[in-house]
DNA sequence: TCGATTGACTTCAAGCGTGAAGTCAAAGAT
DNA sequence: ATCTTTGACTTCACGCTTGAAGTCAATCGA
């Protein structure tokens, strides 16, 4: 059924694509199916992580101490507490991560990189990097950048808006 | 780690990310987590069906006869064979979608929604464009959008190339 | 002081995607 | 005519995400 068909019924009536929205949104849909796969490819490939796994441990690795709130955690990695939790446990399994009560506020679950959890994510990042060069940066020009930040930036919900 | 950190050696030195650069890639990671789930939430809710899944069964109702090969249906919608295969595959037992090879080129298999399959997309499309509305276009403008097709367009990648 | 409420986080069963392995039709070579 | 190669597609085991249910710490009200 294509976004600009008319009317099927509805309360209120529905405010079908025109042409330049339906070219922005299928362009859009394309991004976020194609491009998560591109950048996945290598990191599976040489550093045995997915893409969300990298942002987990990227994320980490820039805190104060090597360590964040799993709260926190959850929202700058873009992905759910239970996803997290998950993939949290994977890394403490693999001896990359630990987790502990937030001293300051028992609510709270800590979570911390281990040595050998930093020199995976030392070890991958130049490899990340070259993926987001090759699947998109290097292929826009600096208008197109901003564009993409600004619209992130309209776009963008926090979790919390989820809930 | 930072996508800006020094070098952390590699055959050519990694070109780490400038700040604009980040800002936009951080915007797009971010977009291509979260938007998907403010699309998909609703149609699940209300449709039953995952936004592959509308959009498989939405390019399958604008084509001729409402068929299509499997191969352009997987480029499409953006999404694998094995994948495409699974979900049509679910399509048929609810009685949505038939399969049959292609009397032209029996390699080919089509894919035709049934009338139960039609009347399924018919009912989810003011649903979605209502989502794709309140997620995306509604706010942006028509800069926004131009900007939005043409990374896209830059960036897109056929599913031969990832082969 | 104590019970109720709220929010952070974990757990785990169910469902889905991935990708290697396999099947099958058509094309090409001999 | 027959065998090999190629490409389309399916299958299914494995791993991951989701989200409901549950646990636990802190806060609030009586």
């Amino acid at each position: 059924m294509s976004t600009t068909a008319n009317d099927q019924g509805r309360d209120e009536p529905v405010r079908w694509l025109d042409p330049a929205e339906k070219e922005a949104w299928t362009g859009l849909v394309s991004l976020v199916y194609l491009l998560p796969e591109r950048l996945e490819a290598p990191l599976q490939r040489e550093c045995g992580m997915s893409l969300f796994e990298y942002l987990v441990l990227s994320h980490v690795s820039e805190a104060p101490e090597r360590r964040l709130r799993m709260s926190e955690l959850a929202f700058l990695a873009n992905g759910s507490l239970s996803r997290l939790s998950n993939v949290v446990k994977r890394f403490e399994r693999r001896g990359w991560m630990e987790r502990s009560p937030d001293p300051a506020d028992g609510r709270y679950t800590l979570a911390a990189l281990t040595g050998d959890g930093y020199a995976a994510v030392v070890a991958a990042a130049p490899v990340h990097v070259r993926a987001v060069r090759e699947a998109a940066l290097d292929r826009l020009d600096a208008e197109d950048r901003a564009a993409l930040a600004r619209v992130a930036e309209k776009l963008r919900v926090r979790p919390v808006d989820l809930a």
